[in-house]
DNA sequence: ATCTGCCGTAACCATTACTGTTACGACAGC
DNA sequence: GCTGTCGTAACAGTAATGGTTACGGCAGAT
């Protein structure tokens, strides 16, 4: 399907954030982000705009300049990342109408769009499920230097 | 996520050709699949050619060539079409390795690896559970003329 | 008032995947 | 042989993703 990692470098980057903040950091910048997800700052700015906009960070500017989080890791979830990363629908329909003179070409579209929207249903219960407060002791449950 | 129409249009190819051998015929050309679809032999062709590695159809050569289904459609489930034609796992891990000196670019892909693997068998889960029965049906049970 | 550091964003590029299309050899029944 | 269809290679167009450079704008520090 071509997967993206753009719900990973953003979870990595609220992890991050949030991971900062408890060490009495005010605000994390997109280049000391980008140093630890391996990336480019321009990438970590992008993404994190995207959260900025459905309100899971804020970003000031100017001198001491960088981002915050604007909610607490254990009230984000892995839906409320992916619904700001991730635009489009699980699944594509044909790119272009089937015949709609064929019984199948006809009845296609409405049996899988009903069928589709069950599925991603279910994939944003299990995405709802997980906070970014799991996902941190997660990455902190790590072991640091596997034998 | 740049979703694909591979799954849609191999669930399409799949009714079409059970449909129609149920109305006695023996083959489906690929011609005859893609006019119903609205799209290029070819694509049926390849699709159907990894359905057929999967085990789920079959291809005749010659005269009178073609294709036809190599289990009922009651015991073809969309995880098996899935899982047929499309390779890559639902999210992506970090293109090039996070800092490993760091505790969040080291412990979150173990994090995240296992997150992403119970969000998939969720998923595969609902795919299981529609069977391409019941694809037909639905394409069957949609209304010959909205009005 | 200027300096400085970082955000915000545009622009461009390389890579990759998907889809459509043409072309042609291979095969098997007639 | 003739014919129709598969099987597959090859190529093009489109789009998404991720990386990179560049640069204006902002606000605190000096």
């Amino acid at each position: 399907m071509s997967a993206n990692s753009r719900l990973t470098i953003a979870a990595h980057a609220l992890a991050w954030i949030g991971l900062y903040q408890r060490q009495g950091h005010e605000v994390a910048t997109s280049e000391k982000i980008a140093a630890s997800a391996n990336t480019n700052p321009v990438v970590i700015r992008r993404l994190l705009g995207e959260l900025r906009r459905a309100g899971l960070v804020e970003s000031r500017r100017g001198a001491g300049a960088g981002w915050s989080l604007a909610r607490e890791l254990g009230s984000i979830t892995l839906l409320d990342v992916y619904d700001a990363v991730e635009p489009g629908p699980l699944f594509a329909m044909h790119r272009t109408t089937p015949d709609q003179g064929c019984v199948v070409g006809h009845g296609i579209q409405p049996a899988m769009r009903g069928i589709y929207r069950d599925i991603e249903e279910t994939l944003r219960d299990e995405l709802a499920r997980v906070t970014l407060e799991k996902v941190l002791g997660d990455v902190l449950a790590a072991p640091r230097r596997p034998l």
